[in-house]
DNA sequence: CTGTTAGCGCATTCAT
DNA sequence: ATGAATGCGCTAACAG
């Protein structure tokens, strides 16, 4: 057995209690004990078992973070480790870590009804829990808005939807909108908008109050399946492009549009000549990396995986911010995949 | 506070080792009483608290993740997430899930000398540990050695080098060096190799052997830089191809690759018939997407992840396989990037 | 300032 | 087959 806090005091000559005070700097302590105490978690490495600690706080000092299976899309795997990288950018500073949690599509259909991460929560595994997109909650509307009404510290990513819990969003629709005004400022009249699968519920919303707004911008959607991708886009763009006389294509990531890209070169559509381009980036540079250059609206998604950490942990501690909401703004890069046509 | 096995025996009235044994499947319970238990436990939900459990066992049901800080480069993203996939697709049928344990550059300074894997191990907080890349482990020999020989349940991705412990191999030198024969037989005899820094310990016997068998072969080693690396390799190229005289390329990841596509284009550097480009892809089907398609090795990161995963739940069971090695094939899959040379 | 003690939730051993 | 009792490692309340 590994060495406990027992063995601990004994060296030091002091009670456990005093050796846990020591721990969690819970009261003053003689300084010469506190010494002997130092000196032997030393000697024996010691690092206090977190199963016995748990049993008396019930806090593990993990967060979840919780992938919904929709998403484990090749189209969402910069957002994903961006969301990774800004939520860890955050944890180890206050002590905490993550866990992931990720509904496969396989042990969904073992589980009976049931979301992954609610057994974590039960299980205490976690102190909170961070939903990567909210789109999968609806679907499970009881569960989720259970959590949220006792108060569960919970953050997800997308638009707010309920008064309890907290969310951080980047505007989806906004940014969405802005993509097609851009165009639009430009002379663009007809364009293509492409979106993965999972977005359509949004779609509708943007295009119709688009059609509002600029009655004489057209706009076609692209929702883009996951399997054999580049076929479909290929056929889309020769069709959208070459036939229907769209002008430019918005797409949705950096891994759409180096695919877009590749097919544009494939078909001689230069770019911007030809083919405007407008891309969402979610690694801020990435748009900088493609030939051509291509402009694009800056989501900063490490930094919402930060500000969802940051407001989790907030909450953990009690510090308020039930209810908080946090919407970042996307920021056009320009780098000249855009151009320019005479408005007739 | 939540409801324990108390709550649930009260309701089935019996005694809480029976609600245990039915939980545990530990002993045979008259099936009147078993009823009674799992209607009671569906009555309150309850899932039993990990920290008792645990308490008991010192068992957390989670394995640790370790990406030391280096890695932390977008040449890996792909790999990474990868890797990620394969060990999640292992996991959940086990009851095992994941800690991400990230060894960040700041928060690395802040700590005296220990990785940061280590605190989750003695802390009881990971039952096992996957390590994605051994290079950093040489760095820190006094910890690492010390849980090998303690039989720490512990999976390295990367070479052999100690007769302890488990892992997962991809031959990294083997597959670099079939490249450079796959370039040699369509007629090269000056390559360029591209590698990211932290791989240069491998090159200089990569280059070596390759002298050896291959004494009309000369590869030119370019190590990469995270930072304006595309610059970087802009200018690399426009030396090697545009004056040395280089036939050909090796990119280390896709990643790599979209970008060198880029500045061929740039360039004027058609693919294949000036420049050949042969790849790494870590993802099945990466090359297919870029334009031109580009012949890659492809190096199954899923599988390998899958593998680890399965050799660390092994070891933990105590299933044996300490010792353990798996050694990967990477297969080369043709996309017609690289050109046949006249040899003179 | 410090030691003693109760109890967190559970698995397990020991009686029965 | 089952209940009572023990203890896992720790924190916190209490007594001194």
């Amino acid at each position: 057995m590994a060495v406990s806090i027992h063995d601990v005091a004994k060296r030091a000559g002091v009670s456990i209690s005093t050796v846990s005070r020591i721990l969690n700097n819970s009261a003053n302590v003689n300084e010469k004990k506190a010494e002997a105490v130092r000196e032997a978690m030393e000697y024996y490495h010691y690092e206090p078992n977190q199963f016995g600690r748990g049993l008396v706080k019930q806090k593990s000092n993990m967060i979840g973070v919780y992938f919904p299976s929709q998403y484990d899309s090749i189209f969402e795997s910069t957002y994903n480790l961006e969301l990774l990288k800004g939520i860890e950018r955050v944890l180890p500073y206050q002590n905490y870590s993550m866990v992931l949690i990720n509904e496969t599509a396989e042990y969904e259909h073992r589980r009976q009804v049931q979301p992954r991460y609610l057994e974590f929560i039960q299980q205490k595994k976690i102190d909170g829990l961070i939903m990567s997109a909210a789109g999968d909650a609806f679907m499970r509307g009881e569960v989720f808005s259970k959590l949220l009404e006792e108060g569960y510290p919970l953050v997800y990513i997308g638009k707010r939807f309920h008064q309890n819990g907290m969310n951080v969003y980047a505007q989806f629709e906004k940014y969405h909108m802005q993509m097609l005004r851009e165009l639009y400022v430009r002379g663009h009249r007809r364009v293509l908008m492409i979106e993965g699968e999972y977005h359509k519920i949004y779609m509708d919303h943007i295009v119709s109050a688009m059609r509002t707004e600029l009655p004489e911008l057209e706009v076609r959607i692209l929702l883009l399946e996951n399997i054999d991708f580049r076929r479909h886009l290929l056929k889309a763009v020769a069709y959208y492009i070459g036939e229907d006389g769209c002008t430019a294509v918005c797409s949705p990531t950096i891994e759409t549009t180096r695919v877009l890209l590749g097919i544009c070169a494939q078909l001689s559509y230069p770019i911007p000549e030809r083919v405007s381009v407008i891309s969402v980036e979610h690694r801020q540079g990435d748009g900088a990396l493609e030939y051509p250059a291509v402009s694009a609206f800056f989501v900063p998604v490490i930094d919402m995986g930060s500000g969802a950490a940051d407001m989790l942990l907030q909450a953990i501690r009690g510090e308020k911010t039930e209810g908080d909401s946090v919407e970042y703004e996307t920021k056009l890069i320009e780098r000249n995949s855009v151009n320019s046509l005479q408005t007739v």
